[in-house]
RNA sequence: GCGAAAAUAGCUCAGUUGGUAGAGCGCCACCUUGCCAAGGUGGAGGUCGCGGGUUCGAAUCCCGUUUUUCGCUCCA
């Protein structure tokens, strides 16, 4: 545990040290859960991005990309649920330190109420016998009555309180009632708080025409709410998909690990729209398709498991996530989820428009199913990162730091490095780049002695190092070097395009998906 | 949000009973060397997280606060 707690402190300050994610505002003592991504880390980003994009819309004939605004209609956030769920009213017990959801205790003591009704009921039912009505009893026996009586008032008033959001009285009501903490017995309340897991903000100048606005909890809505747009002038037939990349907001009460949990962060969603009653199988199907697209990146097979939902949340019919071994242990990667009809038909109600797909196979409009594919871009950019960071140990008996990063995500493809800083070298290394820098990221270093400069690369992650040496100048060729096996070949100038992008390039790495 | 621990240079850390801040690495310049890191000389960089208090004097003691880590809790 304590190793563990090491490596990912390392990781946190490798990855600033390297250029690759800060914490945001860090000359103000820093904002809690919101990192920012430098030079190094916006490139290792938008190859991650680039690399699901490509593999999700480019190679499938029937996936097509959007890009939906963060701001939508509040009215979204009805249909989704997201009004619902992610709005709870929490209250602690300062004995034992546990936190509850407090209309929940509310219910959980009516529900009390109730097994003695239930108790009443049976007592009775055991003294008539046969001749027992037990409708005729409810509605007579007072001292049932006085049961059915106190639960409705309780139910009624938490309603009323809930609705009004008046949470001093949702207390109150845990007070009269005597309501004890199932853990320790203890009455000692916190006030109960609302925790709103969206960002709220309006649009609007004035205040009076001002609307309450919420910044996008996830970006799936997007693609449900343009659903029809999109289907038909892209003129898509079933089963298809839509995809999108972009920035959510939560407004998480625990935010923590790193980049793992972040309060705004980036989705690569994808939803499929498919016929009723075929969800099992493309819901299969994607979480295959979804692990080999993780296994392409040559991460190691036994950093990656399923995690099958027991609990499933509202919307879904079957769901499962994706770990990935984090230094923290085994976390959600990716979900994969069965949603069913329950997007596209709340949107139906609460719009009042169609949301239905005309199935010419059948001759009949049905709201389609969806079965969803969701990563965490920023989960993703850890597990790669994570994973790279290497410490090893070389047969000469010393260690070396090495950022394994698969050579299609680099930021930095390769440096060039003249061997010394006179001669001639530092300018056909400038003519080299010259060239290169067309196609890859590179870059050029000559401080220091160059063994110095490959472990400075290897540190950074970059995948190739070009040395210009005295050779060149005689005939054209340099020495490359590799970062995972820091072995050199020597190869003319004219070769490095061809041999690099057989490296990095994507289209060699996708085609193992 | 609760509990615990921590915060000193870019990084890792030292700093004695309270006496005005250091090391290693890194960075910059020059010299030297030249294929797997740490040769020489010189230099930049810190109001010790922030704000109060105690004291003649605070990195050090006290209070508050922010951030981070761990545990609990919560969670697409």
């Amino acid at each position: 545990m304590a190793k563990q707690e090491d490596d990912f402190r390392k990781v946190i300050s490798h990855a600033k040290e390297y250029g690759y994610v800060v914490q945001s505002s860090e000359i103000y003592d820093g904002l809690s859960a919101v990192y920012d991504y430098t030079q190094n880390g916006a490139e290792l980003k938008k190859n991650i991005r680039e690399y699901w994009w490509k593999a999700m819309v480019q190679m499938n004939d029937n996936i097509v990309g959007i890009d939906a605004a963060i701001f939508m209609h509040p009215t979204t956030w009805k249909a989704s649920g997201h009004i619902d769920a992610f709005n709870d009213p929490l209250i602690d017990n300062k004995d034992s330190k546990k936190r509850y959801r407090a209309d929940v205790l509310v219910e959980d003591h009516v529900a009390k109420i109730e097994t003695k009704i239930n108790k009443e009921v049976a007592k009775a039912a055991k003294r008539f016998g046969d001749s027992f009505d037990k409708e005729q009893f409810l509605n007579t026996n007072p001292r049932v009555l006085g049961y059915l009586e106190k639960s409705q008032t309780i139910l009624k008033r938490l309603g009323r309180s809930l609705e009004n959001e008046d949470l001093a009285d949702v207390k109150a009501l845990i007070e009269e009632l005597e309501i004890a903490c199932p853990l320790s017995g203890s009455r000692n309340w916190t006030d109960v708080k609302q925790f709103n897991l969206m960002f709220g903000t309006k649009i609007g100048a004035s205040a009076d025409t001002a609307m309450d606005l919420y910044l996008r909890p996830e970006t799936a809505q997007g693609i449900f709410v343009n659903f029809l747009n999109v289907q038909k002038s892209g003129r898509l037939k079933i089963p298809f998909g839509i995809a999108q990349i972009g920035k959510a907001f939560r407004n998480e009460i625990v935010a923590r690990q790193f980049i793992f949990r972040m309060r705004e962060f980036e989705q690569m969603e994808m939803q499929f729209f498919i016929k009723p009653g075929t969800q099992k199988e493309w819901y299969q199907k994607w979480k295959e398709t979804r692990l080999k697209w993780h296994l392409s990146l040559g991460m190691g097979e036994e950093n990656y498991r399923f995690h099958d939902h027991e609990k499933l949340a509202h919307y879904a019919d079957a769901a499962a996530d994706i770990e990935f071994k984090f230094p923290f242990g085994f976390k959600e990667l990716e979900g994969i989820h069965s949603r069913t009809d329950f997007d596209l038909g709340s949107h139906e109600k609460y719009s009042g428009k169609k949301l239905q797909y005309f199935d010419p196979e059948i001759n009949e409009n049905y709201v389609p199913y969806v079965v969803e594919t969701s990563i965490g871009l920023d989960r993703m950019f850890l597990a790669v990162f994570s994973n790279s960071l290497q410490e090893e140990e070389l047969d000469n008996g010393t260690s070396r730091t090495v950022l394994r990063i698969p050579a299609v995500l680099a930021p930095t493809k390769a440096a060039v490095l003249p061997l010394v800083k006179k001669d001639g070298l530092p300018e056909i290394a400038h003519q080299i780049i010259d060239d290169l820098k067309f196609d890859f990221n590179v870059i050029y270093d000559e401080k220091d002695a160059v063994g110095r400069r490959y472990r400075r690369q290897d540190a950074a992650g970059t995948p190739y190092c070009i040395t210009v040496d005295h050779q060149t100048l005689e005939d054209k060729t340099v020495t490359i070097r590799h970062r995972d096996t820091m072995e050199q070949q020597r190869v003319l100038i004219q070769e490095l395009s061809t041999i690099i992008s057989q490296e990095v390039d994507m289209k060699y790495w996708l085609k193992k998906i």
